[in-house]
DNA sequence: ATACTGACTGTTATCATATAACAATTCTGC
DNA sequence: GCAGAATTGTTATATGATAACAGTCAGTAT
């Protein structure tokens, strides 16, 4: 796995083709042990997801199926593709932009926490250990039991500040 | 204030009213301090969001406002007063849930970070001391910079979670 | 092979959330 | 009172998401 450690500054200096093809491996074997289909609408839809770092609308996604195909399909289409790999764990929904993004490590479930720069729009997907631990801790005080979590930090990455 | 400090089991337990009167007053401080106009429509708006400790869409402030008046106010109506309530700090927008909730604890500016019951509903703002340390720590790793945070964290509680 | 079954995809219509653009009104300082 | 700025009203539309039902396809049992 092409993995990213220093994520913030990574998404110009990166082999992207290698972030596809593995995400789209990883993906196989995933869907393979759950013993669900990784059908060809699915699978297209997780490789437009991982295009780039930067999470999709949904309807960029339809937009983009539109011009490969001659025919546009219709939300239901590319939403319940979204559902399906979301899921499973290979994508996550970015609340705070109606997008979604493609997992950076499905093998194993968990909650996704990003950093999202307002500028070049890549999100970074933060280890589980760094902000979880917080939220545990939190809720156990409070009595408060955790089903799923959203973390979206925005602001500037790395980068996009020094360039600005 | 009457503040709620173990926030979980508060909404059937506290003196709502005073919740209410209190936001309001303290929504005065906070707009003379600023020089702004906390007019009667956003003051209103204001005490819409603060008739519950649950998260409000703005649709359903619009069809409280259409059943006290005669007339429905169209959506833009709600959403400059949502938007003027935001910039003053006295309203958290809910991303995951696309809805608006007073804020707790309005006099200094901050993000607000909410653990969300899927049953009741309610939202409780967490104390900025609890997860943003954690936040900072891994922005400053990052070399991040970080400028607004959207913390939901979703799940039952305690009083929810012992009724099922 | 054939028919059956459930899963998947297509299609139409609609709902839900949010904003752009411009007009009318109201407030404030002069 | 008046001019300019801020606020609110109004119309239209953009954007994101889902309900409901019809058609198609894959895998299985016969």
């Amino acid at each position: 796995m092409n993995k990213i450690t220093s994520l913030v500054a990574a998404p110009c200096q990166h082999d992207h083709a290698q972030c596809v093809s593995d995400a789209l491996a990883a993906a196989e074997q995933v869907c393979e042990r759950a013993g669900v289909r990784l059908t060809t609408l699915r699978r297209r839809v997780l490789e437009l997801v991982w295009q780039s770092h930067r999470p999709m609308g949904a309807y960029d996604l339809l937009d983009i199926l539109a011009r490969e195909d001659d025919r546009r399909p219709a939300p239901p289409t590319v939403y319940r593709a979204l559902d399906f790999l979301q899921e499973q764990g290979l994508v996550h929904r970015i609340a705070s932009l109606n997008a979604f993004i493609g997992c950076a490590s499905p093998e194993h479930v968990h909650q996704g926490h990003f950093l999202i720069c307002r500028n070049c729009r890549v999100a970074f997907e933060l280890d589980q250990s760094l902000i979880q631990p917080a939220i545990s801790k939190v809720a156990e005080q409070l009595g408060f039991t955790v089903e799923s979590e959203t973390v979206e930090i925005a602001g500037l990455c790395t980068r996009c500040r020094e360039a600005a």
